[in-house]
DNA sequence: TTTATTGGATAGTGACACTCCCCATTATTG
DNA sequence: CAATAATGGGGAGTGTCACTATCCAATAAA
């Protein structure tokens, strides 16, 4: 199919396509003269890709270059695909405070999580529960954090469970997933909110 | 204290400060004269929380504004915390799809939700629902969904059981918890999928 | 009295994700 | 075969966002 036709079948206008062509996000077509190429479902596809991912993801267009770049080098087992699947959606470090990196990765330990000593993602943990902290909301018994750990246990046996044999599909699917079931989750939680809430407080 | 000091106090720069003062962010400090005004710890505690909703929760300025303007009309009881906190974070629906919107709703009913027929948190699920479907991801048994929701539910039951007694604290802690918890959830579902993939995917 | 700081306002910056326009070349259509 | 349309390539422009810089006259502090 031509350009145009891509443009039809993604909803996505000529000039963003020939964007994403020259930022390297799409891979170009198959040139039939020096003004005109062919495209085909390798592309309607990632195209869709794309947009899944920063639109439905949220991701930044640098962010969706790095997740597609992963995504075309898959691993070759299953045991290392959470790496890759990760190095994909990797945050860019920031200024890691030690102290509450300490905090996150003793979190972490006491949870018998196996987390490797650099994990980048026991900073943001750290981080992220500083933020928390910070604004003054109370964490002091533990009590919910344990709760989050455990949910997150279950999800992500649930995110796991179904994974698929191939490699590549299976990066595909925990990259993908990961990105585009965050949302559902924070969505989620606001109904689940919603509905406890209308039970608990019923009567006042 | 001086726009200064605050500034110095909170880490932000003065530019900035008036930057917020301009745009409404941050209340005005008390006059002392026509080139002065005295800042307290209010506005300190106002500027830590515009930064962690912005920072931390991912807000934009115009959303963080919503959020203070909600935490200053605070309902009168736990009744009406929910409907004050989501209407602070409410998303700004998009086109939805009512194909969408009904299967999310007849998700949310099968499990027993009790949510308003016009929830619009119902059809951003739908939305978000169709991205991940449309993106090749496979949600067809339903187990990963069913579990999500189960994991929803007791990640709400643990952030209303420690909710305060007093409706603005109440209403403070559910939406400032909310935005911030979010990505802390985000990062322990991604430390629980490299545990249990490390054990799951051992062998391979 | 000199120097620094302040509130107030206007304008500028850099990142981001497009979107527009131009051109010389093909393709297509009548 | 001629007129019209579409294409690839590329540069420049757009609108939004969250600041940041600069200027000013008016205080405040040393």
């Amino acid at each position: 199919m031509r350009i145009s036709q891509l443009s039809h079948e993604t909803g996505v206008a000529v000039a963003t396509l020939k964007f994403y062509l020259r930022e390297g996000l799409l891979h170009p077509g198959q040139q039939t003269s020096r003004t005109q190429a062919m495209y085909d479902e390798s592309h309607a596809e990632r195209v869709r890709l794309i947009r899944a991912l920063s639109e439905a993801g949220g991701l930044s267009l640098a962010r969706v270059r790095q997740v597609l770049d992963a995504l075309d080098d898959p691993p070759t087992s299953r045991h290392h695909l959470l790496g890759a699947a990760q190095d994909a959606l990797r945050p860019e470090d920031a200024h890691a405070d030690p102290e509450w990196t300490a905090f996150a990765r003793e979190f972490v330990d006491q949870r018998g999580w196996q987390i490797r000593d650099d994990e980048p993602l026991v900073d943001l943990l750290g981080e992220q529960l500083h933020a928390v902290l910070d604004a003054g909301i109370n964490l002091a018994d533990g009590a919910p954090l344990a709760a989050w750990a455990d949910a997150a246990e279950s999800i992500a046996e649930a995110d796991l469970s179904t994974v698929p044999d191939d490699p590549a599909a299976a990066l595909r699917q925990v990259v993908v997933g990961t990105v585009l079931t965050d949302p559902v989750l924070a969505t989620l939680r606001r109904l689940a909110q919603q509905h406890r809430s209308a039970t608990l407080f019923e009567s006042e």
